[in-house]
DNA sequence: AGACGCTTGTGAACGTATGCACAAAGTTGC
DNA sequence: GCAACTTTGTGCATACGTTCACAAGCGTCT
């Protein structure tokens, strides 16, 4: 299954869970591509990859789609996570009510710092991230999430690998490596906000975006 | 630009950030990409969309690079951001440190709660969602941060449009529709997780990621 | 000054992803 | 049971992105 597809089952699932919400029992491929925001040939090439699920002339069942896609994406165990890094970040993050309903489970939470240790959040007791390996081993904890400042991430990830954590969602603004068969995702608040800024700089023209420099240099070359 | 490109060109910077922190004066496209985590054709490529900053032979000036990124991105300027939603999610996103010093200003924050109003957060006043039109027109605001609940998501798109808001960063678990010629992008903790999941499964085989009803189903086919 | 070694910038080949357009296959109505 | 209509699943063309491989260019050393 393409890389791309299945960065967007989740969408569909969103969007069919949506629907079943609102007691929709069928769905055309034209309706559910509407309400994820994309074309509605990639969806169906997209759900295709899931074997035939549709019935021509009509549409999708709701109920029978979500729950292939969950089974495809492995959403009908729980997965058992832990967040390392308690910060104002790991905080939202454990307090994050969206992973639960969706199949994942936060095991643990641990952190460096020495005050925040026994803490509770969201119903967790922080940890020691001495106790990193031990939790990950007793938990079966097979996914990490990691939410430390920047200079951290890097030896945390590779704790979290030496103690068998095969998957990583990382949060630090930092470029971490990860062995062959670990997976790594990165999440980044800024960069993220950098490529809005880009885009954004070129739709308003000059106006909006003119640094004193440019606006010199602009300002010579008119007046020359 | 192909936008695959400007994706990465913050995660360049970022390491170009890194390399100019430790002192390092010039570095070859091997080294940046080795430190991006990147090819170093792709990267070479990438850079050779912004000019022919680089010297053959030695490789790219650290300093003068990253300026010209910084340029090209748009961050030779301080852009004024709002965020919706000052749940756990929006305090993180208000205490995060990694905005400011990448030319991002938190100008405003504004929540629909009234038992909110006033509260401060990261120096700021907590606004109401009714003054949200004024702020973004009184501040000039062109990127607006969704972190409010999944429901309120699309209300507050079409608000923050309408107030002539052109990029969106939006963290809540929805999908959102806006109209041509604004920019969304959209982060998803949940989605990123059920990626990761589904590598999981795959990596894993049977062994984790069976649930009692595949389980069920491979004993008879074993044994029957 | 010239030869040598290193690194950039890019043409070309390859691979992946997207979207159109339509045949195949189902449902509905008569 | 058949015709008309709807919608899926997919072959094909096109666009986009990545990687290889190498000529062109720069600095260095003799």
């Amino acid at each position: 299954m393409p890389e791309a597809t299945v960065a967007r089952l989740p969408l569909y699932l969103r969007a069919l869970t949506n629907l079943a919400e609102r007691g929709v029992a069928t769905v055309s491929s034209e309706e559910l591509a509407a309400s994820a925001g994309v074309n509605s040939a990639k969806l169906r090439k997209d759900l295709s990859y899931l074997g035939s699920y549709g019935t021509r002339g009509v549409g999708y069942e709701v109920d029978f789609l979500r729950h292939q896609i969950t089974r495809e994406i492995g959403l009908t165990q729980d997965w058992a996570v832990v967040i390392v890094g308690i910060g104002n970040l790991g905080h939202a993050l454990a307090n994050y009510g969206g992973f639960a309903s969706r199949g994942f489970r936060i095991a643990a939470l641990v952190d460096a710092d020495p005050s925040r240790l026994g803490e509770e959040v969201a119903g967790l007791n922080v940890r020691h991230a001495d106790e990193l390996e031990q939790i990950v081993q007793d938990l079966g904890i097979a996914i990490g999430v990691v939410a430390t400042p920047a200079r951290a991430a890097q030896l945390v990830c590779d704790r979290l690998v030496a103690a068998g954590v095969t998957s990583i969602l990382n949060f630090a603004p930092a470029i971490v490596q990860v062995p062959e068969g670990v997976d790594l995702r990165k999440v980044d608040l800024s960069t993220e906000l950098q490529i809005l800024a880009y885009h954004e700089q070129r739709k308003n023209g000059a106006a909006l975006a003119l640094t004193a420099e440019q606006a010199a240099e602009l300002a010579e070359a008119v007046n020359g």
